[in-house]
DNA sequence: GAATTAATCAAACGTTTGATTAATTTTAGC
DNA sequence: GCTAAAATTAATCAAACGTTTGATTAATTC
């Protein structure tokens, strides 16, 4: 497609005509290039070659705009978590009221969050497992726990007060239970989806949501048997 | 320590005299070597000369005994799995009975392999995530979803038939459930564990079990409303 | 219209990588 | 005791890596 108005990429040195039709920041298209890459093969497998190939330009070009490699690396993760934190504003602005079925709310904002850029988790949890005792770790310790993690911690216990949940569970235990409903299956999925029967396509999250909404709504009933 | 038997390593061509103190095999170190860093900082990460360095020999051996990187890698990912599979092996031939209560076995088996091999699912999920389409996934997908999830698809098909276990549940989705309720607490808690009040001590893996163990048994009945 | 700046590339740099080779020594079989 | 095989190392290889350099040109400023 588009091949009239470009020429057929094998470009000279200089300036390039500017807005010759419409072609992204060079820096972007590195940060897009760098993203793709780390998704599919991780960010320590691919060479800055690779990067600058796919973003469509010199590699002197990652030196140019980040200096070195771990400048990219900052610069990707930064702008990658710049999502993170704005979902996670969100959802603290909106506060979880009471009553039984908002956990219902909760599960779907989680999970919805997670489908909604299926490789930040992805990521995420890679370069946290990669990367021992980096200030990455720290960063998302913070982003994850003292965030959505903290939060739903502070709800369970309310809730356990005014006995919507049965009062027999660890807050703390039952909100990472909750992450982990949430979060683990896409990391499973497209390992085991094949074997299984079950596929990562459009209507997975909605499943999973309803599964998970049951499961719980029948795990934390306070109401059948106490009092 | 023992400086008297060996020499301090500075050690010349040809092969050394056997049994000089007791050395484990050759092959034996390198795989050690190699799951330690793979461990510590990911395969993909690590040199074939870190690897000999700690295996105390020279790089030329991992030629010699395993033909190249990707052999090494291959040899190191069987010999983890064997583990896993005797215990998959274990539970498979004590099929699991009937009863309720069985699933609190199920949950206690699946806790207690991780919490013996912590740091195998650390490495299988890095590895799975790093290497996109790679001959490795086919490995852990067999190893995985043909072994303990189809078996627990399976049992729990079985005890829907007899009413033991609520039927509107999808036996496939459960089965995930129960893997991420017992796996992705082990991913987390080195992460986000201190900031929660959680630790990952001798005492986590049965709070896990008791606390998954009441949360399913609470959500799984099938007796109280139905029939 | 001359001088300067910004943006880009091709080519080359020195380093490190996975892999191979040749030499060396012990062990085992005859 | 000789010989062949096994096991190991030092030294080396080509390829790939991240990075730097010098040249080049569009755009901007004066």
């Amino acid at each position: 497609m588009n091949i009239d108005t470009q020429t057929p990429t094998p470009r000279g040195p200089g300036r390039p005509r500017q807005s010759e039709s419409e072609k992204a920041d060079v820096r972007e298209r590195l940060l897009d290039a760098a993203t793709e890459l780390a998704v599919e093969q991780g960010f320590e497998a691919c060479g800055l070659r690779e990067i600058a190939t796919r973003a469509e330009v010199s590699p002197a070009m990652i030196s140019y705009y980040f200096g070195d490699r771990d400048g990219l690396y900052e610069a990707m993760f930064g702008r990658a978590f710049e999502r993170i934190s704005e979902k996670v504003a969100a959802v603290m602005a909106d506060p979880l009221r009471s009553g039984r079925d908002r956990i219902d709310d909760l599960v779907a904002i989680q999970v919805k969050a997670i489908a909604a850029d299926p490789w930040l988790p992805k990521l995420v949890m890679r370069e946290v497992l990669a990367r021992n005792g980096s200030p990455m770790q720290e960063f998302v310790s913070n982003a994850v726990a003292k965030g959505p993690l903290q939060m739903m911690v502070d709800w369970i216990e309310q809730e356990q007060e005014r006995h919507e949940i049965r009062s027999d569970y660890d807050p703390r235990m039952l909100a990472m239970t909750i992450a982990s409903l949430t979060g683990f299956p896409f990391l499973m999925l497209p390992l085991v989806g094949d074997r299984l029967g079950l596929e990562l396509d459009d209507e997975f999250p909605d499943r999973l949501i309803a599964h998970n909404q049951k499961l719980l709504s029948n795990a934390l009933r306070a109401h059948t048997e106490e009092e």
